[in-house]
DNA sequence: CTCATTACTTACATTTATGTTAGTACTATA
DNA sequence: TATAGTACTAACATAAATGTAAGTAATGAG
């Protein structure tokens, strides 16, 4: 959890009002959402279990956070079927989708410009 | 300082080296990158006094911090004149520079998509 | 009754990012 | 001798992000 009030908190919050390009890094910037936001331009739409296997390094619960913070931004829906056993989807929404140059052109300038043998 | 060896630091590397996008986001995702790269962007060129006047809430250590990330990651050139009292002139490199329309798309879509009121 | 399946949650632990305060070296100028 | 100006560094402290391991609810199949 975060505090209710920290020099940190008030310089992000600061920051993100006042510059767009952090307010963006700060929607897409967690270790996993590039993978997850490429996953559902990807697929379209992804059950919880079959995102979860295309990445075999995240732990639930970090997986877990991740999903709830894109949703939480609008970036992500979740649908919840109500089977058992349970089935979830996520997929990127209006706002999401909006994002995909975005994302392209982050993914494009990273492949071409990492140094070699990086 | 970062440890040698962390399932934290594993997993970053490791994405950085298989997602460009990953990659992208980790050279200009610290706190205060966004605002040095657009002061440069602005500039041109910046004493690091005048930079550090244009962004009051960082303290010294933080913005020396990421200034040197910058320049180990190839982002921006550091040179220093052999006066006294010192003078030392940041810049964006080549490399920096070709960031600029990733930059530049990051701004817009930032400040398009942010909630009214934010 | 037991087990498998799915999408989680809980409690805890560690690593990393960010922030605070004070101090330094060097010289020219007053 | 004292002070101002510049670009830092050092020691310390806190906040936030990420990771580990185990457990849960619901139901159908065997």
């Amino acid at each position: 959890m975060r505090k209710e009030s920290s020099t940190n908190l008030e310089n992000e919050v600061q920051i993100n009002a006042s510059c767009g390009m952090a307010y963006t890094l700060d929607l897409i910037g967690g270790r996993w959402k590039p993978t997850i936001l490429w996953r559902l331009l990807d697929y379209g739409s992804l059950r919880y279990n079959k995102l979860r296997k295309s990445m075999p390094n995240v732990s639930e619960r970090i997986l877990i956070l991740q999903l709830r913070e894109l949703e939480n931004d609008g970036l992500i829906s979740r649908k919840i079927y109500p089977e058992v056993p349970p089935r979830v989807e996520y997929k990127l929404t209006e706002l999401g989708w909006k994002l995909e140059p975005v994302l392209r052109l982050l993914s494009d300038w990273g492949d071409a410009n990492r140094p070699i043998g990086y």
